[in-house]
DNA sequence: TTTTGCCATTGCATTTCCGCACGGAAACCG
DNA sequence: CGGTTTCCGTGCGGAAATGCAATGGCAAAA
């Protein structure tokens, strides 16, 4: 059964009794309803209507087609309906993906905007692949490093991070105040497990720091935090994270060098949906004191 | 939501994930397809699709879409299916009209093709008006007279019933047999009360037999018969009832200008259907014996 | 890294489809 | 009963949809 648009003409036809008023309906000439109908019933090989000079009666055939595309005909305007209201209200599936060890930071904005907005499931993934925004895989992502390019995405600055080295106070009191990069033998360091990673800090660590004196390791930056908050050794932690609990010692401060630039990247083609923006916006107005406080 | 042949379109490409397939299965070349998703998405005013260079993938109206497409597709498939098979199937309602006063004859007949058919439910319509097959209120008719020549309608010869006069007994011993149509006076008659019917034998009476001889006139032939039985007068009788039961004289033998030709007419567009086409023969098959007998 | 293959896209030629206008028939209405 | 309206049916010219072929890009395979 193929054209469905023949069923459709078929169906007005059938619900109005006429071709002139089937026609109007369907803002087409009335030859083309005619047209619509013949093909149609040649195609089927049974009359759904029969002629007469006052219009058109739809046979059994018609009469089931009427009764069918009716269904049709609302199931299609529910959805255009539910398709053209999606763009502009918020909620169904938001999925976020971005790069590990932002969980501390991200997730009590997104139970926010989840509170805000309470249609809206969240689906927060960090994983080890990068998720593929041209698959509709995610409707956010937050990317690092060097600003990503691809043709369809839409991408804007988030965040600096910035990245400082941390001891705590225990290991400070026992080791003493290392003067880095300078004087460093004998200190203990905490790092990233990934040997490939391209955060800066990391590089910067494993070009300056001996991997003999790197003596806990972890993909996981709280095990990390919690590492040097136990007086494993030092570490790098980003500063938004340094501040609160523990007894934590600035070894080093910030340099611009270890900054990691975060960017939010979305699809083209979810980029404008009020769903996306809102989030959007809800993250940034939520984010501005780091901005500030990075600035 | 107009054009539903692009929500076909949308659909196949949802299902299957390119374009190209989609055109496979359409029938159509890529191009068509693009230019149909693109027209679907600005009509809605949202992507259903992420394109990419491996195909397309559905968002979430898009998905949405597929939903309900799948839904429809399958609702018409089974449409079509139902309509070309039910020109093959002997099922559903069957109008049969006629003019009054065949009962006798046509109701045990249709009860054997409802007994052969059980899928079929009868309609027998016997009404003044005549009802119009172009209107599709009937399936077949069975008309008298002079055959009937609507152009859209298809018109075979039924039967030919051949009516003679009858008395019964009683009234025979009574008043004599009367030589008909020449000495009729002192006679008794019973007649059709429609003053304007245009059987034969009632235009036959009407011109010859004086009105005030006429004591009892019925719309309803098995009243007429039931009146001759009782003796009330001398009444014409199709020579198929006159057979079973009752004591019934034949006063004066059927003649070819009492003949009414009966007809059966139906339209164009049932006529070659199954359904039609079984109650046809059946309907001749059943009524062999009294076209032998009429010949 | 190179190659191969699949897929979307776009400009251009063609065909199909559609709108228009006219004709004809039946019903409606004084 | 004749004028009027309201339908449907059909040939023709134009426009829109379609098919075609070339292009380019990306990814998986070699």
């Amino acid at each position: 059964m193929d054209n469905w648009d023949e069923i459709r003409t078929a169906y007005q036809v059938a619900r109005l009794g006429t071709v002139s008023g089937a026609a109007e309906v369907l803002g087409v000439h009335h030859a083309t309803v005619i047209r619509h109908i013949d093909a149609l019933e040649k195609r089927l090989g049974v009359k759904l209507f029969q002629r007469h000079t006052r219009g058109y009666t739809a046979t059994e055939a018609g009469q089931d087609l009427l009764r069918v595309a009716q269904a049709t005909d609302d199931q299609f305007s529910q959805l255009s309906a539910r398709i053209k209201g999606r763009g502009n209200e918020v909620s169904g599936e938001l999925v976020v993906t971005t790069i590990g060890g932002l969980s501390q930071l991200l997730v009590p904005i997104l139970a926010g905007f989840q509170a805000e907005y309470p249609d809206v499931q969240l689906r927060y993934l960090t994983s080890m692949r990068l998720f593929r925004l041209e698959y509709g895989e995610a409707h956010v992502a937050i990317r690092a490093g060097s600003p990503p390019q691809q043709p369809d995405n839409v991408v804007q600055p988030f965040l600096t991070l910035k990245s400082a080295i941390y001891g705590s106070r225990e290991y400070i009191d026992r080791y003493g105040m290392p003067d880095i990069p300078n004087r460093m033998a004998g200190h203990r360091f905490v790092g990233l497990d990934d040997q490939a990673s391209r955060a800066p800090f990391a590089q910067w660590m494993r070009e300056t720091v001996p991997a003999h004196q790197v003596v806990f390791r972890s993909g996981d930056t709280r095990a990390v935090r919690q590492a040097v908050l136990s007086g494993v050794g030092l570490g790098f932690l980003g500063t938004y994270e340094s501040t609160d609990g523990g007894d934590l010692v600035e070894v080093h401060p910030p340099l611009e060098e270890w900054e990691s630039r975060l960017w939010l990247v979305t699809h083209m083609d979810l980029h404008r949906t009020t769903k996306v923006q809102a989030f959007l916006k809800y993250l940034k107005d939520h984010t501005e004191h780091l901005r500030d406080e990075v600035e």
